[in-house]
DNA sequence: GTTTTGACTTGGACCTCCTAGT
DNA sequence: ACTAGGAGGTCCAAGTCAAAAC
């Protein structure tokens, strides 16, 4: 349209480029929308800043521009001076306050907030639902950036490695791959674990190998010694953690000039966040499972292999590496990304694209969760349709109707085709194996119709349960488990372990027929479906349960959060337990032991007390000396931190706030010891009472056990974040007068903005399709 | 028809910063 | 006021699915 044109693509685009440090240039756009942009720009009412996300022209021109608009100017100091003011207010405000300003973030002053926080208001003003869509196949009309932000360039550290025991020289290119080695945990996934660690030091080193070149004396992996690496490393760990507050804010404030240089887009005349606009940085492939390609080395990418997608009238942004630019340059407007690139590893496509919280996803969000609704209506027609499927006699046609079935009643995803020598070998259900089924797996024989299920899904997470189809829950209400058996006996029948169940299957196929039974009906709609449907009938269970009503909103969240829990079991939702939430169980063992041989003991003092023996009653020990013990440690660990300037006493005040940590707990565990004693021989009343509240303690220690055990292989967010209708949750919270915040944090809110209008009678139903 | 590519969603691990509990 | 523990955010790998390429 306007300046620039598609010739752009032939010319070398870092020479090209318009303007040099923002995103938006006000130039490229008509005057009357200039000046509506200059009236957001005040609202942000701001201080420093040239590295704005829109073309915040510098000071001077501020000026100017503020000026045309009528508007006041600040003089530089009132503006430097108000940002402290604020932070102080911030931490002097008490719990409650703090709360207040959470629950009523919105209504916080517009001077209260800093840059993003305004920004972040600004952006609010824009809702997309309410907004005009594109034309149609278009996501977009106009769509301006700052490109992909690149990482530093390596910096060599200069500590050398060992081979055969002898310090070998390294270049920085060469320096920096064996660092990339040497900063993998040794106990992590992917070294600790004996099954990968040879297939990540293959992968590792071969690539290693070649960035050394044939003539390196570094032949033999076994003579590699990066133990000096390692040690660095964790003594940079050490440094990093003794920083100053002073030092924590610089780096924030880094972080944040970049954000605002690069975090934002400007898509139709309003602001968008950007989700990743820092490039990845090279190292080593982390692949999950056993990925038979971890290990190898992600390269750095250049900017020449990166292309950008902007409008035509955009200026073209300025690459951040000096002496480089882009690769490619492309104006679609039918896309979202912004910037993409090929990774080395797998030669697949990546992107740079809008954060969760923009309108191109919140829009595909809405419509997934629609389409989700829209099979409430159609799921009977659905369900009917495979289940005289089931019988045909037609292989394909049984097949399909088989796996709609797993699909729709055991929540797998449909399991594309992989090739076992560039990925993981994980499966879904189009991909089962003879191998992954069980028959009869307790050998009960006879008119048994149990198969156990056990596979590696998505990310290798196990997926491991016994079905058993004769039970009410899979053949009452037309569940169709006891035919869906015979059929699974019938695929199995004469093949080899390795061959697929599904043998006449493939996504493409199955979701074809789905396309012919409801518009838009994909495998994967029917995971959200379930999930939203599950969360809405549980939540409707405990609603009507009795005494529902006189629950505080916190009891009431802990009903949500078991209906989430539902959710995720279903979903199969796992996370592997870390060592340090291990030992933190264990610990609470522990502990509730404790109270309980504490309790014990105190009743033996009752006992005595009774009987009028006052004698061998144990008493306190000095508990005092420990405490102060630690905490002078602790404060010398403090001063320490607060003068260390060299690294070494970077590292000797983190070490020494370390062991004053572990002081402090022994000290803490002495107290907790013996806490259940008196200084002086107690009465009988006061045993009493204590026993009364060991009894309060060892109940609500049980609890928090068992909740944090039932919990810790369940990950919650990924359910709450991608398959349960929001609209049902807050409907939730307005019916039974929950705060949203107690459900959806801050990111969640943003992410469903568009769904915080619902009545509190809203329903997750196929009527939903129908309004749009 | 089959395979590959492209674009987007979904996923758990890890890190950081905040808050509840003391 | 302080800190442990957890919530939440970041990162990037690994899926799904449609369309292009063969």
């Amino acid at each position: 349209m306007a300046d620039s044109s598609s010739e752009d693509d032939n010319v070398p685009l870092g020479q090209i480029t318009k303007r040099p440090d923002s995103v938006v240039s006000s130039s490229s756009l008509p005057n009357k929308e200039k000046r509506r942009k200059i009236v957001n720009y005040n609202q942000f009412d701001d201080d420093d800043d040239d590295s704005a996300p829109i073309a915040r022209p510098k000071k001077k021109k501020i000026k100017t521009e503020k000026k045309s608009n009528g508007s006041s100017s600040k003089t530089p100091d009132k503006v430097v001076s108000k940002p402290i003011k604020k932070e102080n207010g911030i931490k002097k405000s008490s719990h409650k306050a703090a709360a207040v300003t959470k629950t009523e973030g919105a209504k916080k002053p517009l001077k209260e907030m800093d840059k993003a926080e305004r920004i972040a208001h600004a952006m609010q003003a824009y809702l997309w639902w309410n907004a005009s869509d594109p034309p149609k196949g278009c996501q977009w009309v106009k769509m301006e950036h700052a490109g992909v932000s690149f990482p530093e360039p390596y910096t060599p550290h200069g500590i050398k490695m060992r081979y055969d025991g002898v310090e070998v020289d390294l270049s920085p290119l060469e320096e920096e791959a064996a660092t990339f080695f040497a900063a993998m945990d040794p106990e992590g996934m992917h070294l600790g674990n004996p099954k990968t660690a040879p297939i990540f030091i293959k992968n590792f080193f071969a690539d290693f190998r070649a960035v050394l070149g044939k003539n390196h004396v570094i032949k033999d992996f076994k003579k590699c010694d990066f133990e000096p690496i390692r040690e660095y490393l964790n003594q940079q760990k050490l440094i990093k953690k003794a920083i100053t507050d002073e030092e924590r804010k610089q780096n924030k404030d880094s972080r944040n000039e970049i954000m605002f240089k690069f975090g934002y887009s400007l898509v139709d005349d309003h602001l968008e966040k950007v989700g990743n606009y820092n490039m990845e940085p090279p190292g080593a492939f982390r692949g999950r499972g056993e990925h038979p390609k971890m290990g190898k080395l992600k390269q750095r990418v250049e900017p020449e292999q990166v292309m950008i997608n902007l409008s035509e009238c955009a200026p073209v942004p300025k690459c951040n590496v000096p002496g480089h630019a882009w690769g490619d340059l492309r104006h679609d407007p039918t896309v979202q990304w912004l910037c993409q690139w090929k990774e080395n590893i797998n030669n697949q496509v990546k992107y740079m694209q809008l954060a969760a919280q923009s309108s191109f996803k919140g829009k595909s969000d809405r419509s997934k969760y629609n389409k989700a609704a829209k099979l409430c209506g159609n799921i009977d027609k659905i369900r009917a349709n495979y289940k005289k499927n089931l019988k045909s006699k037609s292989l394909e046609t049984r097949q399909i109707a088989t796996a709609m079935w797993v699909i729709d009643r055991l929540a797998l995803r449909v399991g594309g085709e992989k090739d076992t020598d560039e990925e993981a070998d994980t499966v879904g259900c189009c991909s089962l194996r003879v191998e992954h089924l069980k028959f009869d797996p307790n050998n009960e024989g006879s008119d048994n119709k149990e198969i156990e299920l056990e596979f590696l899904g998505k990310d290798s997470m196990l997926f491991k349960q016994t079905i058993d189809f004769g039970s009410a829950l899979y053949t009452e209400n037309n569940g169709m488990g006891e035919q869906v058996y015979e059929n699974f006996k019938l695929f199995c029948k004469k093949k080899k372990k390795g061959d697929d169940v599904f043998s006449d299957l493939t996504p493409t196929i199955l979701n074809a027929h789905l396309k012919g039974i409801m518009e838009g009906l994909t495998a994967k709609v029917f995971r959200t479906y379930n999930a939203s449907k599950t969360l809405q009938e549980e939540l409707l269970k405990t609603e009507k349960s009795a005494g529902w009503s006189r629950l505080t909103a916190a009891e009431k969240v802990v009903e949500y959060n078991n209906a989430n829990r539902e959710v995720a079991i279903l979903c199969n939702h796992q996370r592997s337990v870390s060592k340090a939430q291990e030992t933190q169980l264990e610990n609470l063992g522990g502990k509730l032991q404790t109270l309980i041989d504490q309790k014990k003991v105190l009743k033996k003092i009752l006992k005595r007390l009774t009987e009028g023996n006052d004698k061998n009653i144990p008493t306190k020990k000095d508990e005092a000396k420990a405490i102060e013990k630690a905490t002078k440690a602790l404060e010398k660990a403090k001063k320490m931190k607060e003068t260390a300037k060299t690294p070494e006493e970077k590292i000797a005040a983190t070490e020494a706030d370390e062991k004053a940590k572990i002081l402090k707990k022994e000290a803490a565990e002495l107290k907790f010891n013996q806490a259940h004693l008196w200084d002086k021989t107690p009465t009988s009343e006061q045993v009493m009472k204590r026993i009364t509240a060991w009894s309060e303690k060892i109940s609500k220690m049980e609890m928090n056990i068992k909740h944090k055990d039932d919990n810790k292989e369940v990950s919650l967010g990924t359910s709450k974040l991608n398959y349960m209708d929001p609209r049902i949750s807050v409907a939730w919270c307005k019916r039974n007068e929950v705060p949203i915040e107690k459900i959806f944090s801050k990111t969640m809110r943003d992410k469903f903005n568009w769904s915080m209008a619902v009545p509190p009678d809203w329903q997750f139903n196929e009527e939903i399709s129908k309004q749009g």
